[in-house]
RNA sequence: GGCGGGGUAGCUCAGGUGGUUAGAGCACACGGCUCAUAAUCGUGGUGUCGCGGGUUCGAAUCCCGCCCCCGCUACCA
């Protein structure tokens, strides 16, 4: 019985449109996906948009739109950069959907069935100008921050979720699961967040009717975000198919940005629990890739110009995929340049793994007749091989791409070592110069498997010229990356530059 | 103010249950090779391991104090 891995990004408001920012934790969730197929596990991987909500409703408004139609729109632009950045995933989930409908209403009565959901008045500071409510200290002067003009008092009968009743719960589920956050200090971040108390949380508005209805009082609609989070929960099947939803829950593993860790690692486990289902069994949390120094965001004049589209278009979407993968550890924030990117294609793809392809393709044309000799039982590069596996594997495992990355890479700069100690260039075709090169071409198999789930493009290209057929991410782990597995007597293209240099 | 994370080579970071000359990648310099995408291979660091004390035969690693950066949170017990 394989395991199942169900993984999913963050739902993206659909008032953005797609930057670096959003694309940064997708694709880390899709290399995840990639890599769970590989070891054979039942996978689904969920993307989506999040459209619910007052700002969508206004920027609609003020473009002319009905919120549904420019939800239309945008959601299409977020699937489109997906495709270009070869986004795997298995269903993309939208907010608005009925079957979304259908399961936060059915989650949020099951809980207000339980008797943690009641009513109550929340009262705040209310611009009339932004239909927003504002905290004391985010007024200047006493006025609106946007519009510069005086707040009105107000309150407003709202739904309250009994949060307070979960405190205990929560701190004992992160003492029983030490790993659910990671990494450690965003869970550590949690952890006090809980510690500090939790108070009931207002989860419904009647003053905006975009929304999901409140399905035993139609005057309200669920706030935004507790709609948002059920996401995960629909996708599966819940409210609409329990078997289904039961084969998936809770083996769910959450990527998230930090700015939305009390939501996913305080609010969305509590809401489980008193819906009575599982919390999720893993959230990984990354911190901001920044453009110097700031956050990459829809608004502010930095790198959010560059569209993820546009660095495809420019360097091609394995070097994109690569570079946030590669480039920073997964957690702390990260700097984001273009500069960067180049300078990590050139190293990494064209110098490295490229540039490796070619010469091993042309060697074998000159020494072995274009067909690849199979590698040797005993090769030093074995036990390279070996450990590079195993250190990939426990990177995946603890969602650090980039250590993972960096440990297949090892295993190109041993077989490019490899070469030049044995420079089979230099001698005449026999079997010394077959075994080196069968050597050389089952690593290349082994970082092609190995790789697939950051240069899905790439791996595939480099596995056809060396004769083989299918795709490495066919390949199935641990096995497809132990050592022996090229069979030798395949044909060996040499084709022009896979990755040449920017 | 409280809590948490961090301050290690020019850059990005590993290490950190104390123990030989503190590591990797990139960048840089020199040398080799010329199969390869001027790629690759080898060699090269007098780095105050934030600062000051302390424990110890021995500390980047443990303890105390301080400084700086980041995040969360609070303005009150």
């Amino acid at each position: 019985m394989p395991d199942r891995f169900y993984v999913t990004t963050p739902i993206y408001y659909v008032n953005d449109a797609p930057h670096i920012g959003h694309a940064y934790p997708t694709v880390i969730a899709d290399a995840l996906a990639r890599w769970h197929r590989l070891l054979g596990d039942d996978t689904f991987f969920l993307t989506g948009t999040d459209e619910h909500g007052l700002k969508v409703a206004q920027s609609a408004e003020a473009a002319g739109l009905t919120p549904q139609a420019q939800a239309d729109r945008n959601a299409e632009r977020f699937k489109a950069t997906w495709d270009s950045l070869d986004i795997s995933y298995d269903d993309f989930i939208r907010t608005t959907e009925p079957r979304h409908y259908t399961a936060v209403q059915q989650f949020l009565q099951r809980v207000h069935d339980n008797g943690d959901i009641y009513l109550g008045t929340y009262e705040g500071l209310y611009c009339v100008s932004c239909e927003a409510y504002y905290n004391e200290d985010d007024l200047v002067d006493g006025n609106c921050p946007i519009h510069k003009r005086p707040v009105d008092f107000l309150s407003e009968e709202n739904y309250f979720f009994r949060l307070s009743k979960y405190q205990q719960p929560l701190l004992d589920w992160y003492e029983a699961n030490p790993s659910a956050v990671i990494p450690e200090a965003k869970r550590n971040e949690a952890v006090g967040l809980i510690k500090q108390g939790l108070q009931d949380i207002s989860i419904s508005r009647t003053s905006i009717s975009w929304g999901v209805p409140v399905p035993w009082d139609e005057k309200h609609v669920f706030y935004v975000w507790y709609d948002a989070l059920i996401n995960y929960a629909t996708a599966v099947g819940y409210g609409d198919d329990r078997e289904r939803f039961e084969a998936w829950w809770p083996s769910v593993h959450h990527v998230i940005g930090k700015d939305i860790l009390r939501f996913h690692c305080v609010y969305w486990p509590a809401m489980l629990l008193a819906a009575g289902e599982a919390p999720p069994k893993r959230i990984a949390v990354h911190g901001f890739l920044l453009a110097g120094g700031e956050k990459i965001s829809k608004s502010g004049l930095n790198a959010t110009q560059i569209t993820p589209q546009s660095l495809v278009d420019e360097i091609g979407v394995d070097a994109v995929r690569y570079h946030l993968l590669r480039n920073n550890p997964f957690g702390p924030d990260g700097e984001f340049s273009f500069e960067g990117l180049i300078a990590r294609y050139n190293a990494d793809l064209a110098n490295n793994f490229g540039n490796l392809a070619s010469r091993v393709a042309t060697v074998v044309d000159k020494k072995c007749g274009g067909v690849g000799p199979a590698p040797r039982p005993d090769s030093p590069l074995s036990l390279v091989a070996q450990g590079v596996l195993a250190d990939a594997s426990a990177a995946w495992d603890d969602v650090q791409p980039s250590a993972a990355l960096d440990a297949t890479w090892r295993l190109i700069r041993e077989t490019n070592a490899y070469l030049e100690a044995n420079e089979p260039w230099k001698a005449e075709p026999g079997p010394e110069v077959d075994a080196v090169m069968g050597d050389a071409l089952e690593a290349l198999r082994i970082v092609c498997v190995l790789a697939s789930p950051a240069l899905p493009t790439a791996t595939a290209e480099v596995w056809r010229r060396i004769g083989l057929s299918g795709l490495p991410s066919e390949s199935a782990l641990p096995d497809g990356a132990a050592w022996g597995g090229y069979p030798g007597g395949l044909p060996v293209e040499k084709g022009t530059p896979l990755v040449p240099r920017k």
